[in-house]
DNA sequence: TTCACAATTGTGACCGTGCACATGCCGAGC
DNA sequence: GCTCGGCATGTGCACGGTCACAATTGTGAA
């Protein structure tokens, strides 16, 4: 063989169907595994694919066929939780043969969420999965008019096409733990007032002390980090009016404990905590944290899921059981002490 | 106007040059910021773009100019520093108009490493960061012949297009802190040998160890969990033969400190311990933890300078210098007790 | 006015793949 | 022998941009 190949080019489907003696047409049917091949014909085709190293050209494939295969993964990389649901959507779209593009928000302002939609909007993604779920989030693709189908995460009243994850129930468990151990004082350190798990997860915890009949103190807001959950313990602790905290996430129980122990308190006979995500190193803690489990990675598939179900089109989604979040309980509470 | 427009076909170019009354060349001419285009005609076309909210096709673009503007991101996310390396490449990326495509790694072995590389080639990505700096993927990356240029994170002797990060020095700052204390019995708690940032760890905690004459004891290999450092610490506590330990990062340090704390140890009289990352979370850890602090997000937007740079041809690498790590020291190292 | 030259705009081909349709081949059934 | 239908393959065009080049218009100086 010396028919020759193309200098700078990468090997096209002509270039192989050529060298195998066939069309391109037949080339292609090979690609996309047409039933009506001849075993000996797709052999030979195969065979100088491999010869020339063959690789189709993705851009030429979303072109022709009208379909990029990509999906947009808008995302707010800011904790533990939302970071191994991201690697699960991401190797559930693989999976799938799906490609993903993710755009980060660095900062939570409706410009920069508008921007990182439009980069997605900007590349033919075929759908949309939120992983940053905030509220302005929604706004920004209700006037940005996406028509791409999307997801989000964290559930919502708002939209349909949202994942039910049953953040209410797990803060109410959280809550309800506290009260079962005899605590009637007790503070929520909640996340940032936009993040609709955030606001979910306060609610729950609103709604179980409402019930029980406790008495509820203003939830302080937070942002989620360690050094928040610091400096609020400190505020905190200078009024000593409270037995238990419910913190909205683990970083912030672990920056509250920090505070009790700088002001001398013994955990958990002085003050009860509970965290919420149970992120790998919340058995470690001192004393281990009890909190509430997510099954991050399987919100992650899920969310894919459900956003592949919405692009097949016609299937109309069958929304699968709530996850529930799991409580669990480790050495940080205890009944109050006086 | 009443020029109908497609019914179920997104526009086109050509849409917007009919209902702008000029060529589709011209319309390619605006989108491209041609310099000489007349200012009314190019206000015209943009008029028409926004009515008809006209996207321009990415795959078609792609197609015909021969490139992709896309990067592959090959990501082992596994603990904090890692996430916000990615985060910040992307951002990086986006900023400088390319679009990231994500894979990750779900296990080490060479499979699922070729498989994942595989992916990635086959969505004509320009360019390849490594942020799973593993030495296996750099044989998977000779073995599958990648003709893409690709950059990783870490530093290794094996290849110039990495990023120099002084992964020694950083170790060997955090094990002369021990020495200079007075510890002379000093484990290290190493990461898995197949990772490049852990060798290298290791080898400048061995290296400091042997300048200043202090006799050594083989490191323990991880897996950088938390988990695993608290095992670890419960097998190492019960021969009390140190008195000071260098963990690979944080999380294993903090695994350890739990184990310590079983043991009833008085940290940091009993016990010195240094980690390695300063995850956000390390100057909340009971005591503080001392750790080597490393800037992640410099880092990631590093790398993708670098690959850039790779790509634009002709320029040649410049090689910034070495990001060095810097020792925080915190309440988590003390002299030893005796 | 006329010409040279720059600025602006238009024409047609091409990128690599998939689709619709046409074609050739072969065996079955009459 | 002939038609029919299914399998295997080929032909030509479309997808939505960009590129090279041609054509047209505008401007200033001779």
């Amino acid at each position: 063989m010396t028919l020759d190949l193309p200098k700078g080019r990468a090997p096209s489907i002509r270039d192989v169907a050529r060298l195998a003696g066939v069309s391109h047409q037949t080339v292609s049917r090979v690609l996309n595994d047409h039933p009506s091949i001849r075993e000996s014909t797709k052999a030979k085709v195969l065979q100088v694919m491999e010869d020339l190293q063959y690789r189709p050209n993705r851009a030429a494939r979303a072109l022709s066929r009208g379909r990029s295969r990509t999906i947009g993964l808008l995302s707010a990389e800011i904790a533990y939780g939302p970071a191994s649901s991201i690697a699960a959507s991401q190797d559930a779209a693989q999976e799938a043969g799906y490609y993903v593009n993710t755009a980060n928000l660095t900062s939570v302002d409706t410009e920069s969420i508008e921007a990182a939609l439009e980069h997605l909007m900007n590349q033919s993604v075929e759908g949309i999965v939120v992983i940053a779920p905030q509220v302005r989030v929604f706004d920004a693709l209700e006037q940005l008019a996406i028509d791409v189908p999307f997801v989000t995460l964290q559930s919502t009243g708002r939209l349909d096409n949202s994942l039910s994850v049953d953040q209410m129930t797990g803060a109410r468990q959280a809550t309800r733990h506290l009260i079962d151990l005899g605590h009637r004082s007790i503070y929520h350190l909640a996340g940032p007032q936009d993040w609709i798990e955030a606001e979910a997860r306060m609610r729950g915890f609103l709604d179980e002390m409402w019930e029980m009949d406790v008495p509820t103190m203003a939830p302080i807001l937070g942002d989620w980090t360690a050094d928040f959950g610091y400096r609020a313990g400190r505020e905190l602790l200078r009024r000593r009016d409270f037995t238990a905290i419910f913190a909205s996430n683990d970083q912030m129980a672990l920056g509250f404990m920090h505070a009790c122990r700088e002001e001398g308190l013994n955990l958990p006979r002085d003050m009860s905590i509970v965290g919420y995500d149970d992120i790998p190193e919340a058995a470690h803690f001192w004393p281990p944290l009890t909190t509430v489990r997510q099954d991050f990675a399987e919100l992650g598939h899920r969310c894919i899921a459900l956003l592949l179900s919405n692009l097949s089109g016609g299937v109309p989604i069958e929304r699968s059981d709530p996850i529930i979040p799991e409580l669990i309980v480790r050495g940080s509470t205890a009944p109050p002490a006086f």
